[in-house]
DNA sequence: ACGAGGATGCTCT
DNA sequence: GAGCATCCTCGTC
């Protein structure tokens, strides 16, 4: 027996991220139902992170960072993208996962449709959106109940590795990117 | 396989 | 007005 999703998400958000590598992620927007399990989180630790979006305390944009764990924080990256984060830890510490990657376990061809393309459809956090229809109008929706869902199943298993997060200059020190690779 | 450069618009100072 | 938690295309090797 593993520990329950719900309990893992409000912990530390270091343990959250290398739990939820290797997790179930589904959405049902739209009519279409896509399904990925993650292998690429980062993770950021809201006031003690200078590179967290909430390091300088709640704006409008980062107000579901502080709320309560398990649901998504979505913003809009470089003016195009969106990107999704799982909220982590107790409620007014404004912790988070960014949801980086996944491989695709169902609604491939939807995927390849939104994106526009057959390749690369879930390797990168804009693009995982894109696959999975998810945008700013899922901003704060809860991962237990909402479109779109985490599976509290037994994660896939496999190498992890951790590395300093993409894109991120400050804190570069801190490996909290998390990949996970196949076992031997 | 890898790297450089441009597109694009919201957020906060 | 500066700075991005990015992606795509096109050039090299």
């Amino acid at each position: 027996m593993t520990r329950s999703l719900q309990a893992l998400l409000g912990g530390g958000v270091l343990e959250a991220a290398r739990g939820l590598l290797g997790r179930r992620l589904r959405s049902d927007i739209g009519g279409e139902v896509c399904e990925v399990i993650l292998t690429e989180v980062e993770a950021y630790a809201g006031a003690d992170d200078p590179a967290s979006h909430a390091y300088r305390g709640k704006t409008p944009r980062t107000r579901t960072m502080f709320g309560p764990p398990g649901h998504l924080y979505v913003y809009r990256s470089y003016g195009i993208h969106w990107c999704m984060n799982v909220v982590t830890g107790p409620e007014g510490q404004a912790s988070a996962v960014l949801l980086r990657g996944g491989f695709p376990v169902a609604g491939e061809a939807v995927m390849a449709q939104r994106r526009g393309r057959a390749d690369h459809l879930t390797d990168g956090p804009g693009k995982l959106c894109q696959a999975l229809g998810v945008t700013g109008a899922n901003d704060g929706a809860p991962l237990s109940e909402g479109p779109v869902r985490l599976h509290d199943a037994d994660p896939i298993t496999g190498v992890v590795i951790a590395t300093s997060r993409v894109g991120v200059g400050k804190a570069a020190d801190r490996l909290w990117r998390f990949v996970l690779t196949k076992g031997v």
